[in-house]
DNA sequence: AAATATGCGTACCGGTTGGTATTTTTCAAG
DNA sequence: CTTGAAAAATACCAACCGGTACGCATATTT
């Protein structure tokens, strides 16, 4: 009778690691045991089928990265730097998930597996779109704060750039893993989302101290 | 012995069309066969594989399209109404292809595809990426279009805008699926390629009597 | 210490799915 | 009309996968 939550957590984790370079259907039950080192007796007893596993497992990621997002996005920090370390944060996220030589690029597992579903894996389905709302709530806060100083050439709803950001985001990393190419998407990412803004030149570049 | 081609592009459309609105993995064999009113000793008649059929299915649909594609990307017609024509063709798969009340937005099914297999489906990958390409290209030549009669706001590469754009696309179409919304689709698409491309104001209107 | 509950392993089941083997039908050439 | 090959139907299989039954060990309770 080994650490019950602590299986639990190896077994969410897990599930998300696998989730971020593989599709959904690709991910066995079998596969997240073996790789997690248990058996399926074990998943059963924490999860009530996979798709519990995979919507637990996406909150389970979320909450634990959202205190990396808080100190992002946080009021303390202004605004163009929060869009470097947001770009930053995406790229990190690469050397994180990927596998290099196999997997370039992975993409955001909890909203990517919503779009791999059918409507009668509402579990999933409601986990991915609650979860994409609180994202781009987040990337609001930062545009809103770009906004406000003045950083964005032409007027444009808050939330609706926000949600471009992330449309944007999203096909980009989409895109990536396809071709299994991350050098695109880090070059495309910056610009990209530049653009969506239309941040004003001067405000382009890597150095905040620009800003002043 | 019905008309042979006949079953074979009934095949190959039917693929496309389940493709549209479901994912890879939940579009089976059969499936395909009883949409298209064969059954499985006819289709593994015409095509090796599941993944032949949809690789096959695939390249049918975009020499299908292809036509329509260069009519809109003829150096006959003004860049500012081929970007108007290409988001009226983007709007007009939806109303093909989507099933109103169910599944109210489609994807990409070719290029959605690609990031649903893994690398062990190669021929789908392929298949994937080599089509993104092609229109990636027709998307270029109006980039350059746009380019060419000043009516790009800042300055950049042609080919890595008309990437951006079809990144941004397939970004917007799986947020509209997950989110099933077609409204925020229509909405965001014309503003988003526009942000992307920075047109200038002046040319955003749909009225393209303003170009002259 | 007996009883009980929890954590987890082993073995297995039922349904689905991609794919095959074999037969029947259809059409066209000789 | 015969023949032969393409087209398509029927029936079937092996593999896989999500999920279950059940057993056993370790902890917790009484």
């Amino acid at each position: 009778m080994r650490n019950a939550s602590e299986t639990r957590i190896k077994l969410l984790e897990t599930a998300i690691e696998l989730l971020a370079t593989r599709s959904y259907h690709d991910v066995g039950v079998s596969d997240v045991c073996k790789h997690a080192g248990v058996t399926k007796g074990a998943f059963y007893h924490h999860f009530d089928s996979k798709a519990a596993l995979f919507a637990a497992s996406a909150r389970h990621h979320w909450e634990k990265g959202k205190d990396e997002l808080r100190a992002i996005f946080s009021p303390d920090v202004p605004p163009i730097e929060q869009l470097n370390r947001y770009i930053e944060l995406v790229c990190n996220k690469q050397e994180k998930y990927a596998v290099p030589g196999e997997n370039e690029v992975c993409v955001c597992p909890i909203f990517t597996a919503g779009g791999q579903v059918g409507p009668e894996d509402v579990e999933i389905q409601n986990c991915s779109r609650e979860l994409a709302q609180e994202q781009i709530k987040y990337l609001a806060s930062m545009v809103r704060g770009l906004k406000g100083e003045g950083m964005l050439g032409t007027d444009g709803d808050v939330t609706t750039l926000a949600r471009m950001i992330f449309q944007y985001v999203h096909g980009l990393l989409t895109y990536g893993q396809v071709f299994n190419d991350l050098d695109t998407v880090r070059s495309d990412l910056r610009e990209g989302i530049c653009r969506i803004l239309n941040l004003r030149c001067e405000f382009k570049s890597l150095d905040t101290t620009d800003a002043a």
